[in-house]
DNA sequence: CTAATATAATAGATTTTATCTATGATGGAA
DNA sequence: TTCCATCATAGATAAAATCTATTATATTAG
């Protein structure tokens, strides 16, 4: 006894005909007639009377009529039940470290939601560290983040963007005119750190203690205003994106002798059903990133 | 939606392991695997956290739990109260000609109830005009019948046996020497008749009413042993089977001229589900058939 | 009464689905 | 570490559902 010959029957009891039902089913008249014909077959039971081509139910198949009409009610509750858990949300929550949700974020927000404008995101805006478990504890379902470390099992991984930080200065600082600067070369810099618990800052504070500098570390902050601001007044140094540094006039970005790679991902958890909006975040960050190739 | 996903999904949580869910329902743990992962996608909910390859019941997957359980213990008495309407009889109703209930239907009946004593055979003897027509309203399972008339569209046909009618009489009676004989020769000759519906009956007096001739009608009975009394006696002469007549040494079965073949058949209602029951009489009936041959 | 229309059953082809085999990845135990 | 247990995945194969085309029979209209 399956659901769907189930189906069968009460459509046909509906209809009275054959044909009828199997129209209401979108499936062809045949179909529907193997599936009462199974259905006696398994039972052993005659559910119709054949009489000159008209179908009459017997005793047995009106006892079953009434049985399984109940039974399909409480299927058809359970799968509505169950479906509203799922596909009901429209609501996506995503990591997004801080540097990314001033910078790359917004315009991908924008065409998304664009795209698809029932869907909400919820953003929790937390460095890379802390999203990476989030989206393994399955607390959030997606995750941008700037992914460092050796491959992890547990995640997918998709690329967005390549990018390297690059030292900020003011314009006319001394620096400015440098095809590249060493670490070393910062000692005595003022710097101001982003500040986050991404891998970034991770990256940047060991290449700093490998060469054995300890940076002079001004302030840190997480606003990007406020760092640029300072960079700009000529206060500071600052590691930061090198689209960030071309975006401002004021603002000289200057490359790192030893470049420090930031690859940008969006992260989500392996073996673990996506939700179908979570699936097409996923779909529409591949095709946003192949039209910005 | 289906049944054996949910059996599958149950089987997972009782065992909490997806190899030995799979072993319980004889099948491999890929199917069940995917199984799961076909609810998962059809809800967009995931019904388990994957966590270090165990499997642990999310929110929703303890709802759905709760929830298809009911519906499956529904499922499962919808089931066997329908199989017991049906398999459960373990009865054939069949309809059986008076004269081959005292002659061919015997033996059958004693080879089919050696092989199957589970099974009850309901008689119902009447004659094959009422017979048919008791299978065609689903009244009766099966009939052993003398057909005559052109193919009937409604019933299933299986041939039994073929024999003549032989006109009989008394050892020493004048015709008892005959070849053959032709009715017309029997138009002072004493009858008594099978008392019989049958269309035996009708042809043979038909074919008297063709010739013109008003057969001399003793006595009619059902008895098979009150008419071999009486052909034995010398009393009347009767119309019989072949095989009847050869069967009693007093008693000589004449051919007759223009010969009346009867051909017994099994009958049953096409379009009509069969009960395993009378299928087996029907697998029986055919090789008890090829046994005689 | 005949012709046209409608219905359900059947046979055989085709597509879809279920299941299997083989393999790979990962976590935990020895 | 190495081995075992476990689950996921991929691809092949078996099974089932569905489809197309046809047949037989009823019913209806002319």
């Amino acid at each position: 006894m399956k659901i769907s010959q189930i189906r069968h029957f009460q459509a046909v009891c509906r209809y009275k005909n054959v044909t009828r039902a199997a129209e209401s089913l979108h499936i062809t008249q045949p179909s529907v007639s193997s599936s009462i014909k199974e259905l006696e077959e398994e039972f052993g039971v005659n559910l119709f009377h054949r009489i000159n081509k008209r179908l009459v139910l017997t005793r047995e198949g009106e006892f079953f009529l009434e049985r399984s009409n109940l039974l399909l009610e409480q299927v058809d509750t359970l799968e509505a039940q169950m479906k509203d858990l799922g596909s009901g949300k429209n609501l996506i929550r995503i990591g997004v470290p801080p540097m990314i949700g001033t910078f790359l974020f917004p315009a991908m927000f924008d065409a998304f939601h664009e795209k698809y404008p029932e869907i909400k995101l919820e953003m929790v805006e937390q460095g890379s560290r802390i999203t990476n478990k989030l989206v393994k504890s399955e607390e959030l379902d997606l995750a941008i983040a700037i992914v460092d470390e050796a491959v992890d099992h547990e995640l997918h991984k998709l690329d967005i963007f390549s990018t390297c930080l690059v030292f900020c200065v003011r314009s006319g600082h001394p620096l400015a005119c440098r095809d590249s600067v060493g670490l070393q070369d910062l000692r005595q810099e003022p710097i101001i750190l982003f500040k986050s618990d991404s891998s970034q800052n991770a990256i940047l504070l060991s290449r700093f203690k490998s060469l054995d500098i300890e940076p002079n570390v001004l302030l840190s902050s997480s606003q990007l205003y406020t760092i640029k601001h300072f960079v700009a007044a000529g206060r500071a140094g600052a590691f930061l994106f090198q689209e960030i540094a071309d975006m401002e006039p004021d603002i000289a970005g200057v490359p790192l002798e030893e470049p420090i790679p930031m690859d940008i991902c969006l992260i989500w958890k392996k073996n673990r059903h996506i939700y179908s909006d979570a699936a097409k975040f996923i779909e529409f960050t591949k095709s946003y990133n192949e039209g910005a190739k």
